[in-house]
DNA sequence: ACTATTTTGTGCGATATGTCACATCTTTCT
DNA sequence: AGAAAGATGTGACATATCGCACAAAATAGT
């Protein structure tokens, strides 16, 4: 279902390469396409009232920037490559015909903004309502479980993003994360990362 | 094009009331409806880890329940009547087949989710970011101007909840709204609010 | 290889808010 | 009307986190 659509763009569709850090998608700016992308990781990210704040992680394959060029054609977030990517770019006008003439494309469309609604109730709630601990395991549980699928990875933020994705300084972050390895939940040579109790990290994740 | 789809429905809904304090849709419950908002208002919460989440404040005409519909079947969440309100329940193959053969209604909807989820961005941005008088003055502007478009307005919520929407004790909501009174930018006569220097409560809602 | 820039590590004081503890005041229900 | 439940005011105190300051380490750029 995920890339297969693609196909029935025919060619249409140009595949641009991006290395880690660059712009895929900027705020403020003018836009008339969808993000498909293809391969790799993104931060979904927003100016805030008085820091950057990332809302989400996004992982190969999925759709980005559909909010955006629905709404108001100025893009009201940016996208950046955390890793290496690759991404088409389409023009909503053939996204928007894909969508009407294939209703199983739109029906899966439709799951995914609602899905990301719902995450990002869950999130809201999540973010506003535990503390530093309980966040930031959430953020570690969720590289491990969704993204990267293990419980190795190479953290692809900074600690300052990730301040900026759980709303905290990046120096709570630090000692944070200094607390996790004293206590034997996680381990960390450079952005290497080994979780080695996962049962503790999914409590704090709970409870605060 | 709001409730006018509702026609397409034919017989096929029932209009139900619900008053003040009402659950309309109960998160944890098996579900198979669409629930479409005729009149009134109501709150979008969801149990967070440590206390009640309010998600959003809905007004009538919307459409209310898409993302659990479509997703788990099980509501993630929960609506609540702040105002005396009244709702047609559709079921979701009705509503699904309506999506299907009517490619307006489909973008339609589409956009209104699209919508929400950058409101969602928005508000979490704002949320964690600001402080409780920032926050709150949002929520006083978003009241006035899009739930009431009104300067005078009668708050449909509790103090304790309007804490639970800004994530802020209701001790503190209490506090803040006083100093408001006293700085002269609003006025309360019990529940009635009457928004006195607008443009002062625009600027504390940017800056934190 | 050398410099500039970005990241990371750590201490410390300021402070916004949470939380407990009461006292009112309203609304709701029988 | 009277009682019970809920909503609102207000004080005092604890504390998690921010934000500054500065040093060391790592990464990127020329």
């Amino acid at each position: 279902m995920k890339d297969c659509q693609l196909e029935l763009l025919g060619g249409s569709h140009a595949v641009v390469r991006f290395k880690k850090g660059d712009t895929i998608i900027r705020q403020g700016v003018f836009s008339t396409n969808v993000v498909f992308l293809r391969k790799g990781m993104a931060k979904v990210h927003l100016s805030g009232p008085s820091r950057e704040q990332i809302v989400k992680l996004a992982k190969a394959p999925t759709y980005l920037g559909l909010p955006t060029t629905f709404g108001d054609k100025i893009n009201q977030y940016s996208v950046t490559a955390v890793v290496e990517s690759e991404v088409c770019f389409i023009d909503i006008e053939v996204f928007k015909k894909l969508l009407v003439e294939n209703p199983d494309f739109s029906a899966y469309i439709l799951m995914e903004l609602c899905k990301s609604e719902l995450e990002a109730y869950h999130r809201c709630a999540g973010r506003t309502q535990k503390q530093l601990r309980g966040n930031l395991a959430d953020v570690l549980l969720e590289f491990s479980e969704h993204l990267f699928e293990s419980d190795r990875f190479l953290l692809p933020l900074s600690q300052s993003d990730i301040g900026n994705w759980v709303d905290a300084g990046r120096e709570s972050i630090n000692r944070a994360l200094s607390e996790f390895i004293a206590d034997g939940i996680i381990q960390m040579e450079g952005k290497q990362v080994t979780i080695t109790d996962k049962k503790l990290l999914q409590l704090i994740s709970q409870n605060g």
